[in-house]
DNA sequence: GTCAATATGAAATATTAATTCCAATCTATA
DNA sequence: TATAGATTGGAATTAATATTTCATATTGAC
């Protein structure tokens, strides 16, 4: 005591490349089945991430104590620490960009300026595309596509946040010599603009919590009259999905408690757009 | 055989896939509490790969046992196995997704479908995001923000492919308690809307080439009222920079003819929070 | 080859987490 | 509105898992 202790020294790693970088170097110092554990854990992390410590030191051949003796001359004070450094890395790798958001949110908080600010919207909105990017199913979308590109008029439905993503969609679509409707009148007529679809032609809902009421009544009364829907929302729980032939589940990152919306937006230009494309083929194809 | 016990048709579903078709089937059906869990547990998959039956409770808002009742219900013989599937889904994401992406990247190439029209426009989102990020000027944006928030209205001015922009920055000033007047009306009263407008507003005028003309000549009008202006554009020799007193260059990536708008989304969305920030701080030193 | 230090195996124990149970509360129905 | 059935919350119980302990084996120095 009073002269320095001997584990002052010993840190811990808490991220797994600090980790392996600390295992590679003591390796040949150690004893025999320390060192048949170490070498299991850096080539099966993932085994080490969800295993039991009976069950990992079973995988390796050695005896539990052993892999509790490994994490101790590591520095954790037993191999439950040492295995949220390997679940810690599972979750990184999915969602790289969460850290830096965190990081971006703090410095915007104690004043990094508004600088900070467009950097955590920039962040925010990478990450939703990282994500959709990642997420987004190919047969869902081209049923979405195939769907929307055999209706006679589509009909474009949003209220508030998800309202400038259906603008867009409007413009593009008309861009596109494709003929739609933005239910959105100033005069309250939407019930009766929605009265005129029919079957034969198709709608785009987009929402996203917390969901607007008219939205959701309006998807309700035109699904009522058989009228395909294509859906975009936040959750497969959405109000919406239940009304909708197909839907897509887009989860925007926030910042400062206001969503990104890129994500969604690239999806209604992409579905747009192929929409438009798949017009072209159909019409290439009956023409000869 | 042949006689088919009671518990023969429960499948328990073994892939992530599976299960999320099962729970979408049934989420009708489900008691409150078994929802919200359910709902949980497909928006947080990772937290029920990782926690604790406690601590997943916990965050869903649910006692434990509700956590097991759900794992039951859908054939599971308790937490532990549902867990198993979730722990699954996240190894074959992680040992898989480099192939996946090669994939995906050679599917894109021999024009694999839609799908390629999807990934070119988060293609473009992203490089867009990156070109600005780089490309914004701090100062400049810092005078944007002190500019429009000593505004006492804020007019927001944008056809066509920026009408989003602007409905979107409308909507964030409104839920940010900001007064603002989108300039839109259909009944083409724009130019007496615009007459209100005094020096001691702002306007966000928001134009790409080819550059709508009723927007370069509402700008044109109102700048001549002496109402400062913030515009957005995509070259210093837009027409809308000459009228601005600070004006933002945004270069966004094209995909099949349509631009990205990521970019310039994330600008206003920064710009608007900023000035609420700025708003918020000018309150509270004044009230000091 | 003997001794001390270190390492290992295996079982005992302590801890933590999952599961069950029961009373209380809702919900739908008559 | 009374009642049966379903659902839920919370504590009690049971199972599992990590950790400690101690006896035994191995290694290296003299």
């Amino acid at each position: 005591m009073g002269v320095g202790g001997a584990t002052m020294d010993e840190r811990v790693p808490r991220d797994f490349e600090t980790l392996r970088a600390t295992i590679l170097d003591r390796r040949a110092s150690l004893p025999k089945r320390i060192a048949q554990i170490a070498a299991y854990a850096l080539d099966n992390p993932d085994d080490i991430a969800f295993g039991t410590a009976a069950s990992i030191a079973a995988s390796a051949g050695v005896q539990p104590s052993t892999l509790i003796r490994f994490a101790q001359q590591l520095g954790f004070d037993g191999f439950t620490s040492l295995q949220q450094v390997f679940r810690e890395r599972l979750r990184e790798r999915n969602s790289s960009y969460d850290e830096r958001l965190a990081a971006l949110r703090a410095k915007a908080e104690d004043g990094g300026g508004h600088r900070a600010i467009f950097d955590g919207f920039v962040a925010a909105a990478s990450t939703s595309l990282g994500d959709i990017s990642r997420a987004l199913n190919d047969a869902h979308f081209e049923e979405a596509v195939a769907l929307l590109a055999k209706a006679e008029t589509i009909y474009v439905l949003a209220k508030r946040r998800s309202y400038p993503v259906a603008s867009y969609i409007a413009y593009a679509l008309g861009k596109l010599k494709i003929r739609n409707q933005l239910v959105e009148s100033a005069a309250g007529l939407n019930a009766e603009m929605i009265g005129f679809a029919t079957p034969r032609d198709a709608v785009i809902a987009i929402s996203f919590s917390p969901y607007a009421p008219a939205t959701i009544d309006e998807t309700r009364s035109i699904a009522e009259q058989g009228v395909p829907i294509v859906a975009i929302t936040d959750s497969s729980f959405s109000p919406l999905a239940q009304f909708a032939k197909v839907w897509f589940e887009v989860a925007e990152a926030d910042f400062g408690g206001f969503r990104s919306i890129s994500a969604t937006m690239a999806l209604a230009m992409a579905l747009t757009v192929a929409v438009g494309e798949k017009r072209r083929e159909a019409g290439r194809r009956r023409r000869g």
